[in-house]
DNA sequence: ATGCAAATTGACACCGGTGTCAATTTGCAT
DNA sequence: ATGCAAATTGACACCGGTGTCAATTTGCAT
């Protein structure tokens, strides 16, 4: 590399490196002329700072990771999307690890990982976000680490999505639509999202005063086969219903491929939508109606909660009601999957 | 994090810092009963090497870094999970890193993600695998990297498929089912896989003594919407071609889409596959027919070469003929979206 | 000019490893 | 037993930074 360090520049400044360090980390205590010949001099050579030496000497990396496991890539690459762009201004790197939430000696295997990259902050995404064991050899191993969609949003070390309200507001507007026998896939129980968008669902039914029909009610794990599966459920039913919501648009992707499947026509005969607005709902036919979460937000800010905190620099104040309580806003986006029931139309 | 050092395992089993060094690097030179002394210390206080210090002291850091900008986020989804995948067995961090093939300053921000991680090995996947610039930069640091598809593959510093026999295979499928009117979608003009696509399509006709028709043949990007606008223009053509093959999945999904938008019906009057076998083509509707690309094996087979480089450690003997050449076949899956035009059924 | 506290600066050790080279030990031929 | 080359081991400096603490300089009141 033949790279220039601190002694160069300090050679060359005529100062110790000791002060070429204060000047590097803005340090108060140093006179104004030493600051501007030891930057010049930093200029001059174009000095940069070895991440590698800092990290030794103190002991943190500044190094942070990303945790995945989610059953939807999309969301997961919208996610990534919003901490890579964080991490780039931060100009800090992210390491990748690739997990599975099952595996048996996972939190072992975390643990090797953050010894072997040295990551001394991580983001956690669902539904690793509430898995104790790690949360525990995290905090005993004091790595920081910041939570997408926890148990308890909102408690300053976690970012999310107000899907309680998300998930109301869209039965609302399939309430709206006059839909009456409306179905709901639930994510998986292991994720506490799907409490909330379950609850959010139910919410919408109950502020109409309206019961809801349980049976219309399944499980779904947030996969695209779990959708499949649901939907193969639902279908069979007799009446079918009209529409079906699932908790997340990769769910809902499976719902409308086993429509097609058996000559359901979307959405004359089916109303199908989904919660994220992943990428995939534009290439199925038709595109698929979501509530728009603003995943690759609730990823940047996630980023850059964890990057302040280890850094020791205090957050910007807030400037928005969602930025000062880390939950986020969904928001209705109508595509071609929903109508009206076809025997209610105008 | 009150981790045992190096110092502590020397301390423990009597012997200087520098043994414990060449026992845990495995040195010759060092007397079996050294060894197991030492190693027993290590094992008793649970040592591990510090990534950190290593890397200062050898200047080399091991980390690897993937730098994408692939307009197919199926594909890089694959791939990265065989990098992660190899990362793993290997216990190598891998950074992330997201960037924009045409942004100006590309070559420079690049540069500054080095100095940021210090990543002494990348992996480099299309378009950048052809960037000039950018490669004389990483030369120019003396950083490894290992290319996924350039221009010269299979020159022991890049991974690849057969893109010729990829496409002429599939052409020669749809040749097969007796299709005559066969468009193609071009792949992004500075991806070096668009030409030998494209090559292959054209090698089928030849082959058959069957002459191009030119006019069916339109520029693609790699893009999903690229998929949708070539469609656009094919499908308005009279007459209308019975088959289109795109040169990736991405785009393919883009054509049945278009398809649908125009109420065609897949197979029956059109024909549609692509290349790659992403997620995506069993998430649309119809399913799409396209050549298996063994996408995760190539990202694990250019992690694990890099990473052997990077250590010194010579590969391990090739055992099949493309593991020797670092280029891989494609494998037909047919599924729903291709069949006999519906005029020459039987 | 003098004294003294505050501001500025640098010497030195250290973070956790590796490289160089000299010192010590071993093993074998004589 | 002795000599000598080869094998083994350790002292020391170094990679590129930061922390501690003492030394020096500055600025101000007297």
């Amino acid at each position: 590399m033949s790279s220039v360090t601190i002694n160069d520049v300090a050679r060359f400044a005529g100062v110790s490196k000791k002060t070429v360090s204060r000047v590097i980390n803005n340090e108060i205590n140093v006179s104004v002329e030493t600051r501007d010949k030891v930057m010049a001099v930093i200029n001059q050579l174009g000095f940069k700072r070895n991440p590698l030496g800092m990290a030794l000497a103190k002991n943190r990396s500044l190094f942070i990771a990303l945790l995945a496991d989610n059953p939807s890539p999309g969301y997961l690459q919208k996610l990534q999307k919003g901490i890579l762009q964080c991490c780039s201004e931060e100009h800090m790197g992210l390491f990748l690890y690739d997990c599975r939430y099952r595996a048996p000696g996972l939190v072992n295997e975390i643990e090797e990982f953050i010894d072997n990259t040295l990551a001394d902050g991580l983001i956690l995404v669902p539904p690793l976000s509430d898995k104790q064991d790690l949360l525990d050899m995290l905090d005993r191993k004091k790595v920081c680490y910041m939570r997408i969609g926890p148990k308890n949003q909102g408690c300053g070390d976690s970012v999310g999505f107000n899907g309680v309200k998300a998930a109301c507001e869209m039965t609302n507007y399939l309430l709206r639509l006059r839909h009456k026998d409306i179905a709901f896939v639930l994510g998986h129980p292991d994720q506490e999202s799907s409490r909330r968008v379950e609850t959010g669902f139910r919410k919408a039914f109950a502020d109409q005063g309206l019961p809801v029909n349980e049976a219309l009610i399944v499980q779904g794990y947030y996969t695209y086969q779990s959708g499949i599966d649901a939907a193969a459920t639902l279908l069979s039913k007799n009446p079918r219903p009209t529409a079906i919501l699932a908790a997340n648009d990769e769910m809902a992707a499976g719902v409308l491929y086993e429509a097609h499947s058996r000559g359901i026509k979307v959405p004359d005969e089916l109303s199908i939508c989904g919660i994220d607005d992943i990428s995939l709902t534009t290439k199925v036919w038709p595109n698929l109606t979501t509530m728009r979460q603003p995943i690759a937000t609730i990823g940047y800010r996630a980023a850059l909660m964890l990057i302040n905190k280890l850094k020791g620099k205090p957050m910007p104040e807030a400037l928005t009601p969602e930025d000062q309580s880390n939950i986020y806003d969904c928001e209705l986006v109508v595509r071609d999957s929903t109508s009206a029931p076809i025997n209610l139309r105008n």
